[in-house]
DNA sequence: ATTAATCCGTAACAATTGTTACATTGGCTT
DNA sequence: AAGCCAATGTAACAATTGTTACGGATTAAT
């Protein structure tokens, strides 16, 4: 598999006695997903520690009555699920969709447990990973709460870059395409964005 | 102070030895706040895990626009700030402001990684609180991005009980009141809600 | 070249929520 | 009892976003 050790930042810095010890005590196994597989579904129960070797994946919430929206996107390398399966809980509050074709390398908790308990470095990784996935949810959050579809249209622009699919930035987004049609027409016309070769992005 | 170690979830089945020597290394600092009291600045460095030994505390968001809301409300005892500290950034997302008057106990972020270091239990203790905050940020995420304001309302009654002080609600709910008072009219017309003599109340 | 499929822009209308304003209620003070 | 104050209910209107529908542009397949 393309993906050793040194490549995930969540063992970063850490020692691969260690990590490798863990390995052979509970070795984890492979995962691959192709474009459009579900990998985890909203409400099931997590057991496990998510890493995302290769590809992309989708973190999608849906409510009861059928409305949804993409909460995050995902490239390798990155930690899936670092916050659910040490939850009260354990239960996933969103769908994973894979992206694009992926590998996932995936541990018990017991396993990363182990990990964090005898190397240091690894907890401080674990920790800022977790943590960082809290302010990230913060983010998000205030721009739903807080912000206009206009502002959250240039946030987003200015986190991911230019965007060159409306229809796909919609679903992203959660509003109706039209909607979004609308607001970056609105946007144009004030001269917040421009209309470039690889789509809409912010003036100069 | 009321605040023994025993008292505080997060040091739940720990070894006392162990958090008592770590506490003489680094004793940390009590703080009290009067009600109303801005206890920390959202955008200010976060250095510090907050212990709420008494009391309660709102934390809120506020938009470049002015917009606010209240993104939760904690009551002691409670760890506040649980997973700022541990961010790559951190700052607080929120302002933190005494919703009566209360007590903290203010620990360095060196005194508690070296807790977590040293008992694995106060070690799990931390990973759930930090991982059930995220749980939280979640589904407050898709109340906001999936749901109605007559949901979000139904939820809200839900999880605190009845409500008998709509103002006070559309603060927290982050909705203007007049928009709050027509839905619950609106919900109490269709026999969701029914007004009792301690608020508003879900009908059966 | 024609056709089909996909994405885009746009318009008209509906639904939801915010804004502003005003009257009512109930409790508290004097 | 009279008056003040805070919270409430409500109405009219504005602003934002969703819904539906249609036509144009681009691209790929036949």
């Amino acid at each position: 598999m393309d993906c050793s050790i040194d490549d995930i930042p969540l063992f970063r810095g850490g020692d691969p006695d260690v990590i490798e010890s863990v390995m052979r005590e509970s070795p984890g196994r492979w995962a691959s997903y192709s474009k459009g597989d579900i990998i985890a579904m909203q409400g099931a129960p997590c057991r496990s520690l998510y890493l995302l070797c290769s590809g992309s994946v989708y973190a999608r919430m849906v409510s009861d009555e059928g409305k949804e929206f993409t909460l995050d996107t995902l490239s390798a390398p990155e930690v899936l699920a670092s916050s659910f399966v040490f939850s009260t809980q354990r239960i996933f509050p969103v769908t994973i969709i894979a992206g694009s074709d992926c590998d996932l390398w995936v541990f018990s908790r017991d396993c990363i447990l182990k990990m964090i308990e005898r190397d240091r470095t690894v907890l401080g990784n674990y920790l800022a990973v977790i943590s960082d996935h809290s302010m990230f949810l913060s983010r998000r959050l205030s721009e739903f709460a807080l912000q206009t579809l206009s502002s959250r249209i240039v946030s987003y622009i200015r986190e991911n870059g230019p965007v060159d699919n409306l229809q796909q930035t919609a679903f992203i987004l959660g509003v109706a395409r039209p909607s979004l049609s609308r607001a970056v027409s609105q946007l144009v016309g004030q001269g917040v964005l421009e209309k470039s070769d690889d789509g809409y992005r912010l003036t100069e």
